[in-house]
Formats: C-alpha cells, sequence, structure tokens
DNA sequence: TTAAATTTGATTATTTATGATTATTTTTGA
DNA sequence: TCAAAAATAATCATAAATAATCAAATTTAA
C-alpha cells in the first residue's frame, strides 16, 4: 500500500471517526507506526488534518466556530407539527421562500433531502442546508445579530428581483381584528415582500400567537392563503379565519 | 506496440483498476519496467493519470475533497503574517469589502474588536464576525458550497451598489507576465467588482503563489495598488513588482 | 538506401519509502 | 513539581523504485 492510497483511506476515515490514535491507524492500514506518524506529518503539513499527540482529528468546523443561538427550542413539539404539515405542501423541483423566524428554521431537517431551491435570510438556514441537495440564494443586507438575518433595502430588492412558487413565513402576531402585526418593521418589511412575491404563503403559527397582537399592524389577515398551526387551536378559531378567506392546515 | 496504443491501453485499464503498479502494467503491455515508466512520465505530465511510487492511479482516486476549514489551515503561518500586515492598514470606521478567499477569513480574529463595517459575500467571514463590534452587510447570491460563499448576477449588483474604503482579496495567481488569474469565472468576477469599488484595494497572496498562473488570467498586474505578502518572498520579486507600481508590503 | 532521429532496453547511480533503534519531548498521575 | 510512561523525533540501514546514461533497435526523412 503506498502513501497516495493510504492517505485517501486515512482522511477518509477520519472524516467518519472525527479522532484517531496512530496504533488504530497503523492497523487499519496494515503499516507501521512510524509509516503512520510520517503520513500524518504530511497531511497536517497540507492542512487536511490536525496532528495531536498520539493521533490525528478532522479539522472540524469548531475551529471555526459557528455559535447559533437558536431559540428554536421554544414550544418544539407544537413547532415540530406545524413543520411537518408545512413540508407536505412543497413538491420537487419548487423554489421557495423561507424567512428567518425559529419555526421556518425547523423546517430544515425535513428538506434536506429534496431537490428544491431555497431563498432566504436567515444565516441558520444557510449554514444548515448548505452542503445538503438544496440549491441555495441568501439575501443579502445588513446583518441583524439578534435575527442571524439580513434585512433592509438591500433585502428587500433582492427577494423582488425573484419569484417563488411557495413562501413559507413564521409570523408574530395574527387577529381577526387587526390582521398580522410584527413586533419590527423590519420583519414586517420583509414578510411583504416575500408574500407579495411567491405564489402562494404559508404562514406557521403555533397555537399560543393566535389572536396575539404585536405593536405593528402591516396588513389584513387575509393577505395569505394559508395558515398552518397546530392541534391545539380550537375550533372556533378555524371557523372564524376560514370566514376570511384563510384555509387553515 | 507503440506509444499511442500503449497510452490508450493504459488510461483504460486504469480507469477499470484505480490503481496499477509498474510491474502489472509492463506484463499487460508486454514490455519493459522502464519504457513504463517514461509513458507514465509523459501521461502524469498531460494531467491523465497521477503518480504513485512504484505505479500510477487514476486521477479521480487522487483527488480529496477539501473543505474551506482545511484550506484555512494550509501555510497558516504565513497566512497569519500576511494577515497582520493587512490589519495595520486599516482604520476605526472604515467601510471594508473582503473576499471569501481563505486567507481573508483568517483576519476575522484580528479585526473582530474593530469599529469597522464589512461588506462580503463570504459565509465563513459572516459566522466569524457575527456577534462582535464589527458591522456586516452580506452580499447575497447564488450559494457555492465548495467556496462557502455567494456568487453570480446578485452578488455582483450588490456590490456594485456600496462603496467601500479599502478592499481585501486572496487572488489565486499572480505573476509578472500575465498579471492576475483566477481559477474559476466566478472569482475572477467577484474580484473585478470589488477592485473597482473601492478606493484602495489590498492582494493578499503568500508567496508561493507568486509566479504562478491559474487558468483564468483577467487583470493586469497594476490593476491593484497594494500587494501584501510574507517574507519569504525574494528581494528580486519585490523590486519587479515595485517597476510595475505595485505597492509591496 | 543511408543518415538522422526516435524509441526502447540494459546498466548504473541516485532517490525514496519504510522500518528498527535510540535519544528527546510530551503527557499524565502521584 | 517530579518521575514514569507514552509518543515522537532523529538517525541509520535496507530494499525498492526511479533517474541518468549509454547502446541497440526501430522508424523517419532525405
Amino acid at each position: 500500500m503506498n502513501f497516495q492510497v493510504r492517505k485517501q483511506k486515512l482522511i477518509e476515515k477520519l472524516e467518519q471517526e472525527g479522532i484517531m490514535d496512530v496504533g488504530q491507524m497503523a492497523v487499519l492500514l496494515d503499516t507501521s507506526e512510524i509509516t503512520i506518524r510520517r503520513d500524518l506529518a504530511i497531511l497536517a503539513e497540507q492542512g487536511l488534518l490536525v496532528r495531536t499527540h498520539g493521533g490525528a482529528m478532522k479539522v472540524s468546523l469548531s475551529q471555526i466556530p459557528v455559535t447559533f443561538a437558536q431559540k428554536s427550542a421554544i414550544n418544539s413539539a407544537q413547532k415540530d407539527e406545524i413543520c411537518r404539515k408545512a413540508v407536505t405542501q412543497i413538491r420537487e423541483g419548487d423554489i421557495l421562500f423561507l424567512d428567518c423566524g425559529s419555526t421556518v428554521f425547523r423546517m430544515c431537517p425535513l428538506i434536506r433531502h429534496m431537490n428544491v431551491k431555497v431563498v432566504t435570510n436567515s444565516l441558520p438556514i444557510i449554514n444548515e442546508l448548505i452542503g445538503s441537495s438544496v440549491s441555495l440564494n441568501f439575501v443579502g443586507g445588513e446583518i441583524d445579530f439578534e435575527r442571524q438575518a439580513a434585512h433592509g433595502k438591500m433585502a428587500v430588492e433582492h427577494f423582488q428581483r425573484y419569484r417563488a412558487d411557495k413562501a413559507f413565513v413564521g409570523v408574530d402576531g395574527i387577529s381577526l381584528k387587526n390582521g398580522l402585526s410584527a413586533s419590527s418593521e423590519k420583519e414586517a418589511e420583509i414578510t411583504m415582500v416575500i408574500t407579495q412575491n411567491a405564489r402562494e404563503t404559508f404562514f406557521l403559527c403555533d397555537s399560543s400567537k393566535l389572536e396575539r397582537d404585536r405593536y405593528l399592524p402591516f396588513a389584513p389577515i387575509n393577505f395569505v392563503q394559508n395558515l398552518i398551526t397546530d392541534s391545539k387551536i380550537s375550533q372556533d378559531f378555524i371557523f372564524n379565519y376560514q370566514a376570511k378567506g384563510l384555509k387553515v392546515l
């Protein structure tokens, strides 16, 4: 077994294992430890792995700290139920707008394998879907640390340049009386532009947010076509929303 | 049996086998090992196979996909030296364009604390600087998984909408004869637009890349004002580049 | 056909890959 | 903090592979 082959196998195995020691590698490649060490020295020099005392580890993205304080753990059962419903609406080949809400973010694991195109202003979504079969388009603009997403004039213009088959938007507040409301202008603005440039929009909203207003109402309740919520919703609400022309899933 | 015939058979067999040694090939083609070696040297030169000690392997086997993290670990000492020099050029309040190269990425830890605005198409840079005192603007567009960055028409237009005080760009190839060259059109395009919309551009290029051409030359060498490289550069190079109007730091 | 150029093979240094042996350094645990 | 254990680096030896050189065979061109 020559160096080229060993190099391949080492890198491959290390990507799986994360960390290995010299002994293991020597057994795996049926060679001596000294040879493994020499190989590791070369590969470390090339940046293909990181040498440790006694072995090696893969160059992980953990060196490049990507820490997303995700509040997506809150109400996770409801959110997951909503996401499962949402994903049933997606067809292969769809162009999707995804907004930067934490509910929408939870759709990622469910669409990783799909052949769809995602246009989003959410950094966590991009980080979650990069390397998957989903084709990605990031909407640029000023990065808002709080929301981990791009906002502002450029973001709005960027969204306007595209047309999507379906848009999935997390909503802050929705009520029969005041329609849709947001807790910041930035969010309202993005929601508006996404909605206007998608053929069909789905509002993801767990039942705890229904009939709760935020400070900035920005559109009537029937501005979008579909509301996806969880099974805790009361039949009364469903009926009232449907009366306003909203499809409740 | 002449070279052309042997070449055919060698490539064909190697595609099946993946990897072979000189002895096998000599038997297969009924010729001497020395002749096989000479053939292999020619074929390797043409990039039709990869030479190993004792034989050859097909090209696809030798290619290990290199992640961004791995790239940024290569020649790290030189890169750090270059980054330290680069950061001395930055003033508080500057608007900076940063490109998506692995050298530029390494500037991040050095500018985290600064009050500057960064406009970039690089995801790792955004992930690294988010939450720091740096104000961020992400340039949107189609996400290229390989480069972990946005490219394409939207990205170019986005950069065009801004003006930066300084641009920091990693360069793939630079030579006195052919000027600046890139290994893809995407990269060349981004480099051009960044350079044209910044008051002053700094090219970051470790000395191993100097006088090395990539397949796509796209601009004369004095297209930018400054070259930042490491101390392994020879005095001759410095003199020649300066004669072309380039400031070497 | 003959001379020149090219290809091939044999011989010989030279280089490379590998493993064994021995210092030297790093880690770990008392 | 120190000492034992483990890992590594440094050195050397050996075998294999390769490069260099030259001569023979073959092809090409005049």
